[in-house]
DNA sequence: CTATACTTGAGCAATCAGGTCGGGTTTCCC
DNA sequence: GGGAAACCCGACCTGATTGCTCAAGTATAG
């Protein structure tokens, strides 16, 4: 589970993507205008989304991409993996490079650590975006008051 | 919150710097052999360790690094902090750059999931991964089977 | 049949990961 | 005092990845 700025765009514009999902297919172009992420990036972004069956496309005019599940069954974790490269989180690879006393140390350390954020990240879903989004629209930057309706998913 | 590989780096090496502390200042080239990270790599971190407070170095023979504070002070989050540069986590930077009505979108969303796993990693200490590495010490791929006994801070 | 939109691939500048090299400086110990 | 053990530091290197452009497609509505 690696976490960068390739992540944060694909999620943002899947965020994009559910918010105007109602009128029919979404097109890059619109998300590039309104996201601010570049059309050819979207599509190299997108190409995986939908190898990895996160969206459908619809060619030709009017055309687009739709959810290809509920926004309540995408999880965020599953879109950071469809654009993300794996990363192997030990040097030896599970294999016998490292002989001594610390041999799977890190390797199972990692995996445990692995499994929490992974974990985490997979119990936050598209909708739960979407509806956060929408309780707390346009406005300034977010005043860092909470409530318990926050739900217990993504607060901390 | 960035998560590559340089952040398991520093937490495998202050992982066994904790381990090995007992006996005096941890050297370098004593993690780089265990751990097999190049000398010259963990220099690097540790400069950065340093710098922002989580180990001391004492130099001279018999010198090396002990760590700053008590394990169960110091976080996993920390740790990764310390190396990582952060991230800005959105093209507008929180300026002026984009005005329509979109315009905190990503940056809310990020600075919330930003805060979760960051509140997450925060509350996983060194403390816990020595625990969790003197339990299940050598051992083969390690069964999946888990036990209630693993407490609540880093299991699932 | 044309405009719209997705699809694919080559390529490219900048950055970063991970590491090498070559020098320092501090301190113990003989 | 002189090694040697260790930290310290900065330049630099290589390969991969990020984020992006350009150019050429293909499918389809109208």
């Amino acid at each position: 589970m690696r976490l960068t700025t390739k992540g944060r765009f694909a999620v943002t514009a899947m965020l994009d993507l559910a918010l105007h999902s109602s009128k029919g297919p979404v097109t890059l172009a619109g998300i590039s205008a309104r996201q601010r992420i570049s059309l050819s990036y979207l599509e190299q972004l997108f190409g995986k989304l939908r190898r990895r069956s996160l969206v459908e496309s619809v060619r030709g005019p009017g055309g687009g991409y739709n959810l290809a599940k509920e926004a309540s069954l995408l999880t965020v974790a599953e879109i950071i993996n469809a654009v993300e490269e794996s990363i192997d989180s030990t040097q030896c690879g599970g294999k016998e490079n490292c002989h001594d006393n610390h041999r799977c140390m890190t390797h199972d350390l990692w995996e445990e650590l692995n499994a929490t954020v992974h974990g985490f990240l997979s119990r936050v879903t598209l909708a739960d975006l979407v509806e956060k989004q929408r309780t707390k629209p346009v406005s300034v930057v977010a005043p860092r008051a909470r409530t318990r309706a926050d739900g217990p998913t993504i607060t901390v």
